[in-house]
DNA sequence: GTGTGATTTGTTATGATATAACATCACAAC
DNA sequence: GTTGTGATGTTATATCATAACAAATCACAC
């Protein structure tokens, strides 16, 4: 159902998947610019045309309460995932979970859409920022 | 769980309201200032405190995907409401739905996240849109 | 009705995110 | 070697959002 290109991924699109998976958690698209400026990319298209191929690939995910980026954990799964985003500590959680897809599925079934993408963003706080009294500032 | 502000709605809340109300589709907060530029408003700070007070109240949202507000149809659930936006034509239609609700938060007890705001939007085809043959074009 | 504080509003400027448009380059197919 | 296609570089600009500060308005005690 996704990641059907299977053709070599194109230089600056391997660079910022690369940037993002080092990276860990969410990059605008201005920050992975500002990290790859050393490697021959200067301008935010560049940027946006190796997003546009990476996501195609579900090898990125756009977070879009953030309007940034994440590198995938699961491709199987692109069209249908989720992320747990902490309020307190910025982390963000990529999650696939049947319940939820079975759900939205079913609903949209009844509703009479044809799904061909699904946003899931959870907005909270994560347990360690619980467990830790809230105190956790942002970052 | 939502709508705990009973104050009067201030006057340029209460226009965005109305503009948004009569609208019937997300606009965007640009397109909701070019649509009261007669009453008064002028600038975009203006726009975008009146739509902090209406998410606060439950009164609009915000639609992650397409950086646009709309009105709200059923105030008492926004914190868990969901949107199936057909990329054809245009349409948004909000939702409320118990089990993709339940299932969001059995996934986040299970993941240990507390979960303060939900984001769900579908993107894909509506049925009127599926029945003409996909031909509609978009605005 | 006057003072006081809180909220709302107006205004200018700027920051942050994203894309249009067009030229050039790399490479495979023929 | 020409042609077609996809990738890239570059400049400029469109779109979305907020910072910072001043002024007006409102609620309410006195």
């Amino acid at each position: 159902m996704a990641s059907q290109q299977n053709s070599k991924l194109p230089k600056n699109a391997a660079l910022v998947h690369t940037f993002l998976a080092k990276h860990g958690s969410p990059a605008s698209a201005y920050e992975i610019l500002d990290g790859l400026r050393g490697k021959g990319i200067s301008a935010p298209p560049t940027i946006y045309r190796a997003l546009d191929q990476l996501l195609a690939r579900g090898l990125a995910h756009r977070v879009e309460s953030l309007n940034a980026f994440v590198a995938c954990d699961h491709p199987a799964h692109d069209d249908a995932n989720g992320f747990a985003i902490c309020q307190d500590c910025g982390s963000v959680r990529e999650f696939t979970d049947p319940e939820v897809v079975s759900a939205v599925n079913a609903l949209a079934k009844a509703q009479d859409f044809d799904v061909r993408h699904v946003t899931i963003e959870l907005a909270g706080q994560c347990a360690a920022c619980r467990d830790s009294g809230s105190e956790v500032s942002h970052g």
